[in-house]
DNA sequence: TGCTTTATCAAGCGTCAACTTGAGTAAGCA
DNA sequence: TGCTTACTCAAGTTGACGCTTGATAAAGCA
């Protein structure tokens, strides 16, 4: 489990990510389970736009749901998180790389060593 | 500078990340600068959907351009990878801290010292 | 058994995103 | 001066997104 995933499924993250309300809905989780009703409150939003928010963070693997009485309770998977940290920190690592790199030569360069 | 952006910003960084063709972008630009045609040649798209995509992630502030010759030399401005990656960490430490006190709480019980 | 609560399904509406084509601009070259 | 290269602008198409309304399902309660 290294937290790599196909480009669909990063696809699928980084888009359910970038809404407000389904961002807001992960913080939220992060600190504990949360039913419908209880987003729908704090947005003052329709269940049915929360269901559906809720829908788009289940497809990205962010979230799941369990079933407790009449309530579907929503709870954070931050294996998905993980993914998405890493993909970042990927393209953060060569580019710092390079410019080490770059450091290192223009150091070099100081020296009086260039060509 | 925290990395700590708008919601706004964080929609259009988001967003910016959600499509593959992007991510892909970026992680070139990673490596370095790269012209708009390189890219096209690069993803066999129009130069002009090349830079509709590059018009993005310019929004998003992830990438910036220069002027050399004719061409528009693209680069990685790293700082938005890093608002990302510490918006994702946020809610991974919040989680995480969770984790421990319902850890510790269920250790504790099984000390029989719960009530 | 009906009534309420919680949540989902389905259809529709307005907006925006991704890409296309065609035209236009600006810089370098012959 | 024309011609090519590299790129952008503008308009149009197609499809997806975010939300709404209305109907439906499933569980608990009187």
């Amino acid at each position: 489990m290294n937290g790599t995933l196909e480009a669909e499924q990063l696809d699928a993250l980084f888009m359910a990510l970038g809404d407000r309300t389904r961002r807001d809905i992960v913080a939220r989780l992060s600190a504990g389970e949360a039913t419908v009703k209880e987003l729908a409150e704090r947005y003052d939003m329709s269940m049915q736009a929360v269901s559906q928010h809720i829908q788009v963070l289940e497809r990205s693997g962010l979230v799941s749901r369990g079933r407790h009485r009449q309530t579907r309770p929503c709870r954070l998977e931050p294996g998905r998180l993980e993914a998405a940290a890493s993909w970042i920190e990927q393209s953060r690592r060569v580019w710092a790389e390079r410019m080490d790199q770059l450091e290192a030569r223009l150091a070099h360069l100081q020296d009086g060593e260039g060509r």
